[in-house]
DNA sequence: GATGATACGCTAGTATACAAGTACGCGAGC
DNA sequence: GCTCGCGTACTTGTATACTAGCGTATCATC
């Protein structure tokens, strides 16, 4: 029924304020692959902390691309459970749940436990080597003093152990659980924790090269159990991104 | 590095004939789910088999809906992997692969069984009562020899125990994990195994009623393995579904 | 000042249009 | 018969346009 309306919008439409995303696309990939990853990324390193708005707009006008292959990355981030979409209101970072990251958590030792079991069974003197490179590695992240990169070689030390296995495509379930429990291993990465990170992987090593079985996965066990030995402190120290 | 290529079309594209999708749309609902769910479904119950072409301009005009939705059903499809995408060459329901397989039913078997455990300490006489109404009404669908009502109990028995755990939010994952699995039970549902299915199903709960957490353990895990007893069996009248 | 109607800008959901790559039939040329 | 070239009809990937609903600032009214 309105007949008057601005022909022009004089106003800027608010200018974005810069995205903690870096991303330099390679054209000849798929960009939606590119962007989940990116924003993945973004999300469990706490760059984009739980709450925060993640506009479809916003993002596709920040990395110069349309609408569609942004959605699409939001579309498989909301089936990771690390983005809430809420239709006509907007989507967002989803809050770490304490309930969730006990089921996910849960999900996580259950198939780990379950994949160091046969890793026993398959464990070699190659395995050996390549362990022994990964806990070299892991030790000069740690010196480095680069939290994400140690962060990455633990990811890569996790997903060796489903390789040695025999069962890589484990690995993807077991990835998808480990990516709601890691915004907890950011809060966790005080001073001296990742050190105690190594020697822990070291005890599980330890027992795969002596063939113990209940010992690889006692140490496992324990080294899994020791974020939820945290979890109140990191609660009362980061309540703004919990909820429940 | 060996290229991935579709699997041989076992369905003749013709011109748009019918497809095995029924669905009612309702318009004040989220489309792309709708049609998630009616793909899923008539992928794991063979209706559309391995290697069946899923062009997303076929859906479309089949269900009379534009592209977008059926495109972001089939991208949720492929985190299942019960869809290959192939970019400008098509997308196809994925073959069963005996490999997956095994992760998948490694998968499934780690959670359940570890559901179980919780579930054991959890079991009230209020449970029990619930059990004995799921077994009465997987006896009903074995008489009724309606297959696709038996495979729906069989899915909520199997998720009751994760509610009886109380670790509701873990069954998404196992049901990733067992949809993968899925397409073989409706291979291995001949005569006579529905019934043997309701029998297993008993002595879980029969162990859950008497706190054997043991007992209950076993019995599931016999159950769950049952299927990969069958699984030469099932290849070898199946030929046509297998890859690998 | 409190309240309520309303216009506007935002959101995600859906529809349509365009781009780029692949498979395949067909016919020319040898 | 064989091969090459090319057109055509498909495919998915991406861009753009449109729809409907929600939140909120604004402003008239009381």
């Amino acid at each position: 029924m309105t007949v008057l309306r601005p022909l022009v919008e004089l106003v800027e439409p608010g200018l974005d304020e810069p995205l903690p995303l870096s991303l330099v696309l390679d054209r000849r990939k798929p960009v939606s692959d590119q962007i989940y990853v990116a924003l993945k990324d973004a999300i469990v390193t706490l760059r984009l902390p739980p709450g925060t708005s993640i506009s479809e707009n916003r993002i596709c006008r920040h990395i110069g691309v349309s609408r569609t292959p942004v959605r699409e990355a939001i579309i498989r981030l909301t089936e990771d459970e690390l983005i809430d979409v809420f239709p006509q209101q907007g989507s967002f970072v989803s809050a770490i749940r304490v309930s969730k990251i006990r089921e996910s958590h849960f999900i996580r030792k259950c198939l780990e436990l379950g994949v160091l079991e046969k890793a026993v069974e398959h464990w070699s003197s190659q395995h050996a080597k390549e362990a022994e490179r990964h806990l070299r590695e892991q030790d000069l992240a740690v010196e480095s003093g680069d939290r994400e990169l140690f962060h990455a070689r633990d990811e890569a030390f996790h997903r060796f152990l489903s390789s040695a296995a025999d069962l890589n495509g484990v690995w993807n379930t077991i990835q998808g659980a480990k990516a709601r429990v890691d915004r907890l291993h950011r809060l966790a990465a005080f001073e001296g924790r990742l050190q105690q990170v190594v020697i822990e992987h070291r005890a599980v090593i330890d027992a795969l090269n002596r063939k113990d079985q209940r010992g690889a996965i006692e140490a496992l066990d324990y080294h899994l159990d020791r974020i939820l030995a945290l979890l109140d402190l990191l609660i009362e120290h980061n309540q703004q991104y919990f909820a429940d």
